[in-house]
DNA sequence: CCATATAGTCAAGATACTTGACGACTTTGC
DNA sequence: GCAAAGTCGTCAAGTATCTTGACTATATGG
């Protein structure tokens, strides 16, 4: 079963998953490197995953519960995290005494500004190395691809 | 600083990196659904991301460290699930009383069949949904963004 | 043989989630 | 009004997937 290995290494998967996982880590690693650089050293993955979610404006807790398709505890663990960075803060919500309205501070919303910057920077870098053409038919196919998905069977993660 | 919100919810991001992690996401959910219905309900994300690493004639665990690039207890800890359920197997090194090759069990192999053909089926969804020129043009665009990225700084973690 | 490096393991801790139970508040039905 | 039922946020505990640190066993070069 096992005979000479370590000589000749097995070639690694390339197929469509592993190429967008691949990708995907790539780009996120590049974002938080940047994002630390810029001095926001509380930037990690799953807090990115939630402030995706948080516009500008605010949102009730409720609602982003819901966008964020993730347990309530876990979005109320990610804030409690955020509001001690001092990135967001809750305020009550003045129309529904059971609510919070969660909503990014100075600091946060410094941070978004830079992860705009950043995000830039980062697309501007891939179109220098890929090449303006196969940029805009990646992301043609990404959306398309998106798009079609969510016409089909919708998988909206059922919250507890 | 908060006014009327839940009327109008604010967009979701559309940048490259949110592209590619949302198609990374839902290829690793259809895929992993997959393997469970086709009976390996041992299959998660990151025994999968660790089973990419080890080719089918086995390896050594020194160099799966190495490829895998995680650190080497996180290695051992997957491998240790892994054995428990059958999908793997330790054997000692005969030309090195340290090493241990692994490599995998008949399961193990079923599994890694099972998977390529669900690879392929997700493939052809996605070729029937997108088109099989815009699927072309995304590996294309994704292929040649990891190779030049390799060509620039190369990311090997750093492992203890 | 001995010093040093390498291979694997054991233990403990961090992060990012999960389910379950609960108290505070609002809405609804009568 | 007011009690039943639903919604909103929280507290507590457990799981999966990593991490760093410390250790044992084996190999290798002089």
């Amino acid at each position: 079963m096992v005979k000479d290995l370590d000589e000749k290494t097995e070639a690694l998967p390339d197929h469509v998953g592993w190429r967008l996982w691949q990708a995907s880590r790539a780009w996120q690693a590049e974002f938080a490197a940047a994002m630390r650089t810029a001095g926001h050293g509380w930037f990690t993955e799953a807090r990115a995953g939630l402030l995706g979610h948080i516009p500008r404006g605010g949102i009730r807790q409720a609602a982003l519960i819901e966008r964020s398709a993730i347990s309530k505890q876990a979005v109320q663990q990610l804030l409690d995290g955020l509001e001690a960075e001092g990135v967001v803060q809750r305020l009550p919500d003045p129309r529904d005494g059971r609510g919070k309205l969660v909503g990014y501070t100075r600091k946060g919303l410094d941070a978004l500004r830079d992860g705009d910057r950043i995000k830039l920077q980062i697309e501007h870098g891939y179109v220098e190395r890929i090449g303006q053409q196969r940029f805009s038919a990646l992301m043609d196919a990404l959306r398309t691809l998106h798009t079609e998905q969510a016409d089909a069977g919708d998988e909206e993660a059922g919250v507890q």
